[in-house]
RNA sequence: GGUCCCGUAGCUCAGCAGGAUAGAGCACCAGAUUCCUAAUCUGGGGGCCACUGGUUCGAAUCCAGUCGGGAUCACCA
């Protein structure tokens, strides 16, 4: 049940029955026509905009229209109160009674609350991380796995069928040079002296046990071969354990992927799925043989024409067209794209969500023009690009050289302050706005950090029923006592104002998993634990308006009716970002 | 030079597809703990929403341009 929903189409109703005459009902604008929390809570619980969107259709000055549909109004039972303010903003301000039956529904409908059938069970891919298998993950990927895996999880509250998909790098050039760092780890293993790594191998610790785990397996056997015979062998073994290492690491994210899709296999020769791509682009007229101009600007010093098979992505919104095949007769890195693309197309997904770093801010509109192109402007493909994450320790930057292999991995960042306030700090801002990530500050428990603030009302909801089975050994608690005891015992004003707030929920989740935006989620929490913290707080000062009192059964019931449902969607807004809803701190 | 992101309080940032007196946290000032967890709460000061135009009843929000910061730029992956 949606607080703003339901009264929009109240509204709506009552407008096209009774303020609309009938010959002006044709061109009446109602989708601009929306209900919404007022900015000032003083002003009611819900305003519209309605008399301003239609008071020119209508002919009518925007307050004159505003005194007839509030006529209108007065006669819904659960409008206490109704107004005109400023230049024609209809203030509503709700009955008891339905803030009693609003509170009881959403306890009734327990973990359920907010959830929305928005996505109306649609397929979407929501592809993030991605990171190449040659080592473990710095924390710069640490975001992109936060703000993809709580995506993913907000769009399936929100009614999608989504699947969560990870794609690995595992065929370019990169890892023919993993291949070669593990190598040589190997030679390592069976007692050679390496000394240090050259230039352009991978020089990290972690591919030791690489190195020893292929002694184990082939003893000194491959030591004799060439590297054309191993090569392929420790390739798989690499890419193997470095997914392994990167699996766990998500894992202590708590990360986790449905699907994670091999680039190798498109470049398969049997499966031909690239090959297939190219020929589906081919089809629609979408490639040719050509060179492309030089880049505008100053000229690269080693820039040469060259003719090769390209993709006419100009004429599907690219600012230049794209190479599909390298001159030397083998695919670009771009050609899996279209290839993979396509491959999700065919598996009958029309959304894609693509999660990725600041530094593919260039890649969007190709990826887009390959959507538009194979799914013939079907699909469509969404790319959040997450900014810079910059790591503080004490105030100071911490530097990282990925070259010496001296950079903290995201396993680190974990390790250290923990996976709730990793989750929780990554999603806790725009995924468009560069993050400072202080060490220091991330793991202090305290009101500098939301999430512990967050956490923290949960646990005191928690200990709210601890004392409430302290006061009534013999008291039910199920969701259907609580409801009931809500609707019939509720109450007080000040609780009112938090029922307004829980009743946010699931516009918050709507608006969230449309704009795709899960900071808002984190946000939202924040206003709900404080608006709860802040009515605890008056139970302080004024004894009557605690939750638990020994003497009056009947209004304790109907009090822990709204701690349960604050508590319950403090875990459910949680549990979207991933991240824990402790009963005690 | 092209493209993308950003510019809102001293600091870090929200501002929900145009709306009312622009908000939160931190920091600063003043208060509240015989009380369901003070990891909390109440109150206060603090703003030319980078700048200039445009669109309209109405702009922090949309459009164009300027300035400033960041990312990226042809067979790499």
């Amino acid at each position: 049940m949606n607080l703003f929903t339901d009264f929009e189409n109240r509204l709506k109703h009552i407008l096209l029955e009774q303020v609309i005459p009938a010959d002006k009902r044709d061109g009446a604008d109602l989708g601009r026509v929306v209900v919404e929390p007022p900015r000032d809570a003083a002003h009611g619980d819900i305003a519209t905009n309605a008399a301003m969107v239609l008071s020119k259709h209508m002919g009518l000055a925007p307050r004159a229209l505003a005194d007839q549909i509030i006529e209108a109004l007065k006669s819904d039972p659960d409008i206490a109160d109704v107004s005109v303010a400023g230049p024609g903003f209809i203030n509503i301000r709700l009955a008891g009674p339905y803030w009693r039956r609003l509170l009881a529904a959403a306890i009734r409908a327990g973990e359920g609350f907010g959830r929305s059938q928005l996505g109306e069970n649609r397929k979407i891919n929501v592809e993030y991380v991605s990171a190449n298998p040659t080592g473990p993950m710095h924390v710069g990927h640490c975001r992109g796995a936060v703000v993809g895996d709580t995506l993913a999880n907000l769009l399936a509250f929100a009614g999608y069928d989504v699947i969560k998909e990870y794609y690995i790098n595992d065929a370019g050039s990169q890892i023919d040079v993993l291949a070669r760092s593990v190598f040589l780890r190997y030679r390592q293993a069976l007692g050679e002296t390496i000394g240090d790594i050259p230039e352009g191998l991978y020089p990290g610790d972690y591919l030791i046990p690489v190195g020893e785990a292929l002694k184990t397996e082939f003893g000194s056997k491959l030591r004799g071969m060439t590297e054309a015979e191993w090569m392929p062998i420790i390739r798989d073994r690499a890419i193997d354990a470095m997914m392994v290492m990167i699996r766990q690491d998500l894992a202590a994210l708590n990360v986790h992927h449905d699907v994670f899709y091999s680039e190798r296999t498109l470049h398969d020769a049997n499966a031909g799925k690239i090959l297939n791509a190219i020929n589906d682009l081919t089809y629609k007229g979408h490639v040719y043989r050509g060179t492309l101009p030089p880049p505008k600007g100053q000229l690269p010093e080693d820039w040469e024409d060259r003719e090769q098979i390209l993709f006419r992505s100009t004429d599907v919104g690219d600012d230049i067209d794209r190479p599909l095949v390298k001159s030397d007769g083998s695919y670009t890195y771009f050609a899996a794209d279209v290839a993979y693309f396509k491959d999700k197309f065919d598996r009958g997904f029309n959304q894609m969500i693509y999660v990725l770093g600041a530094d593919h801010g260039g890649y969007v509109k190709r990826l887009e023009a390959v959507a538009k192109a194979i799914s013939g402007g079907s699909a469509k493909l969404t790319v959040l690009l997450c900014q810079l994450v910059k790591l503080y320790r004490n105030g100071e930057p911490v530097k990282m050289s990925k070259r010496s292999g001296n950079f903290v991995t995201l396993r680190d960042v974990v390790d250290e302050v923990g996976s709730d306030p990793v989750r929780f700090m990554m999603i806790y801002r725009k995924n468009s706005e560069p993050l400072d990530f202080d060490f220091a500050k991330v793991t202090e428990q305290s009101k500098d950090n939301p999430v512990f603030y967050v956490q923290y009302a949960h646990a005191r909801c928690m200990s709210v029923f601890r004392q409430a089975r302290e006061a009534f050994p013999d008291l039910d608690i199920d969701n259907e006592t609580l409801a009931a005891g809500a609707e019939a015992g509720i109450v007080d004003p000040s609780e009112w104002q938090l029922v307004a707030k829980l009743a946010e929920y699931p516009r918050v989740v709507e608006s969230a998993a449309q704009s795709m935006e899960p900071h808002r989620i984190a946000y939202y929490l924040h206003e709900l634990a404080s608006a709860y913290n802040a009515h605890y707080n008056k139970g302080r000062d004024i004894p009557d308006l605690r939750f638990v009192n020994d003497k009056n059964r009947e209004l304790t019931v109907a009090r822990l009716g709204l701690v349960r449902a604050v508590a319950t969607v403090l875990k459910s807004g949680l549990s979207i970002t991933g991240t824990s809803a402790p009963d005690e701190m």
